[in-house]
DNA sequence: CTCATATGCCACCTCCAGGTTGCATGTGAG
DNA sequence: CTCACATGCAACCTGGAGGTGGCATATGAG
């Protein structure tokens, strides 16, 4: 019913899709899970434990950065990489969005059955 | 700290990384984001506004029902399609951990350089 | 019964995400 | 200065995602 809420839900949608894409990769969430204790690290550090090369994880890093899901920083001949909090917070803002409306639908067909 | 939530998050990856995928295509997050309101719709119904081949929707939605997103129910000669509230759920409780695992680390480097 | 409707299934096409290798570049260590 | 190390960049390959069209099948309408 609420059609502001939908508008907002579909002004979001593409940055939205971008980043569930961004995490939808088993390898990017796994990077992610791996920095989200705020840690700061190096992409070669990042390498270590997985079977892919370098580059690999570079270009994992790259779309993740482009998603801004992540942030990266260079100091000396290492590039640092940190989690974003604020889009993992607008993420977690659609999907409230999304299970809001759901939930806002079964209230009122719930009324409707009662009635 | 807490390798109990690590491990969590670990065990979970694979499923969040499919329920990710799923909503990280602009087409099938429009799709989902039509299905919030709680509505039961047919593929054709889904079909109209969009710009795409009935096949295609068809195979999105088959997308979105695998990673569990979506119900599907035959009734006559259409299948209706829902939204099953769960994963949703599972989505924004894989969020909150990382979220959370974030906000943990922030608090523990606050503390660290206060005192 | 007959027909239009709603869908499923299959073959096919195209393009890019994900991955590798090799080389170039910048920077800290000694 | 020289060398090892961390990274960037470009070319290349390949499988599967996303899309189409055609045909088959079930089912409600008349």
């Amino acid at each position: 019913m609420p059609a502001s809420a939908r508008a907002r839900l579909a002004r979001r949608l593409p940055q939205a899709a971008t980043m569930f894409a961004a995490l939808g990769d088993p390898t990017r969430l796994a990077l992610v899970t791996r920095l989200c204790d705020g840690s700061r690290r190096s992409i070669t550090q990042l390498c270590a434990g997985q079977p892919l090369t370098r580059q690999a994880i570079s270009k994992h890093l790259r779309v993740l950065e482009d998603a801004r899901v992540i942030r990266s920083e260079r100091t000396g001949r290492e590039s640092l990489y940190t989690l974003d909090p604020q889009p993992i917070g607008e993420l977690r803002a659609y999907i409230d969005l999304v299970s809001s409306q759901w939930d806002d639908a079964l209230a009122r067909l719930k009324s409707f059955v009662e009635k």
